[in-house]
DNA sequence: TCCATCTTTACGAAGATTTTATGAATTGCT
DNA sequence: AGCAATTCATAAAATCTTCGTAAAGATGGA
């Protein structure tokens, strides 16, 4: 069914548990690289969008709770923590820090190999191939150039206010509630944060509707969320 | 101040820990409600759509086990699974049934919590896990949409008003007590506001009724509730 | 440093909920 | 039948939320 295989970071600084990882999670059908530390993690990460992550705690360089942070600031990569250290704070640290799942050293490879399904199987629904052009009646939206037209005029739009309009753009005609909004562009934890949306739908609409105080294409839904009409000028989807 | 508190299911057989559970999560924000086995579960979830479960494993009726296969079939709500058992072979075959989580009797408050949280943060963008539509005689709701229509038109209803009617037509025919019209929309704490329900039900039928002064879908059950008629245009159940 | 962007805060208008008041209808009692 | 007590329906006032907007602070990169 997908051909592609799922990518898996591994970051661990003793070559005995990469070692056995590696092999363990390559003979399942993962498609794995290994980093020693935190920072060479990131410096992968450029070029190589793993499905998981998983990782130590106590590294040199950079350790695995920065790590989750730093991760948490772009991405929302499912992330497993591996540590010796086996206290209640700790692991509390570490998955507000932005960890999934936690789990202490030595640990068993099956239940290890259960847990990175677990956390595999609940992926977002296919949201971010990552390319592409999006068209969508007045709007076109290029995915690799970050471009933006309504009716064949070019806008600029900053990075969070592209990120909103393409999730709009992705599920056109219906209404999107704030949590969905907010867990798609800001992430998990912002959630409660529905003055972001106020002020960057308000900040979309002076950039892309006609009049902005009758709003043509991002309508409210009050109470519930908002809806996006793409108005498609001739034909209908 | 913050507009919805998340819900959380929580199945348990042992009422030392269904108490100390509700206890430490109503402290943090969270509506709770409570089943003692996976039946009971599944039919509160019918009216009660949780953000997160935590259920036990061994359970009269319905095990954690089977739980989990039932909910994965519609649902994504996360799921974490406490057990006393802590065979690693135990922990695969719960996250392989569709846990995303397993957690080891005696566990850590603040280790829970933080569990919660970090499941929580992951719940799909795509809200509306029970989402669809409702087809009830005259009426159709759509829950992803949040409309309404009454013999095909367009009826706008206030949150509120919205629940009112989605749970009146999740049981047409059927009297329903002010008690469980006023837990399922207003919750636990509001059970004797049979106020709330007569402003309510006045509104909802001003929108609904034809003629308001004798109502033809909500009707009242003198002393007990009321009952709702969906008015069937052929057949009748 | 400057600049673009993101985050917070504040406030008025529109709209929803809660509370209160009043009258009609129903029941039980004498 | 007449009368209190209770419940239901309705309207309207009081209270609380949400939405849109502007603008001030914070952040981070060139």
């Amino acid at each position: 069914m997908t051909g592609e295989h799922r990518h898996i970071l591994v970051v661990d600084d003793e070559p005995q548990i990469t070692r056995v990882l590696r092999t363990s999670l390559t003979s399942q059908g993962y498609d794995i690289r290994v980093a020693n530390d935190g920072e060479t993690a990131l410096e992968i990460m450029k070029d190589w969008v793993p499905d998981l992550v998983i990782t130590d705690l106590s590294m040199p360089q950079m350790d695995g709770l920065e790590l989750c942070r730093r991760l948490r600031v772009k991405s929302q990569v499912p992330i497993i923590v591996l540590s010796v250290r086996g206290e209640e704070q700790t692991k509390v640290r570490a998955l507000d820090a932005g960890a999934d799942d936690y789990v202490t050293k030595p640990f068993g490879m099956s239940e290890l190999l259960a847990r990175v399904r677990a956390n595999l199987r609940r992926i977002p629904p296919q949201d971010s191939p990552a390319g592409g052009v999006i068209d969508a009646g007045d709007f076109r939206i290029d995915l690799d150039a970050h471009a933006v037209t309504v009716c064949a005029r070019e806008i600029k739009l900053t990075p969070k206010e592209f990120e909103l309009i393409t999730y709009f753009a992705r599920h056109p005609g219906k209404v999107i509630t704030h949590r969905a909004l907010l867990t798609a562009v800001w992430g998990g934890n912002s959630t409660e944060q529905t003055e972001y949306l106020r002020v960057f739908i308000g900040q979309l609409r002076k950039k892309i509707e006609p009049d902005p105080s009758s709003p043509r294409y991002i309508l409210t839904d009050p109470w519930v969320g908002y809806r996006f009409e793409a108005h498609p000028t001739s034909s209908q989807d």
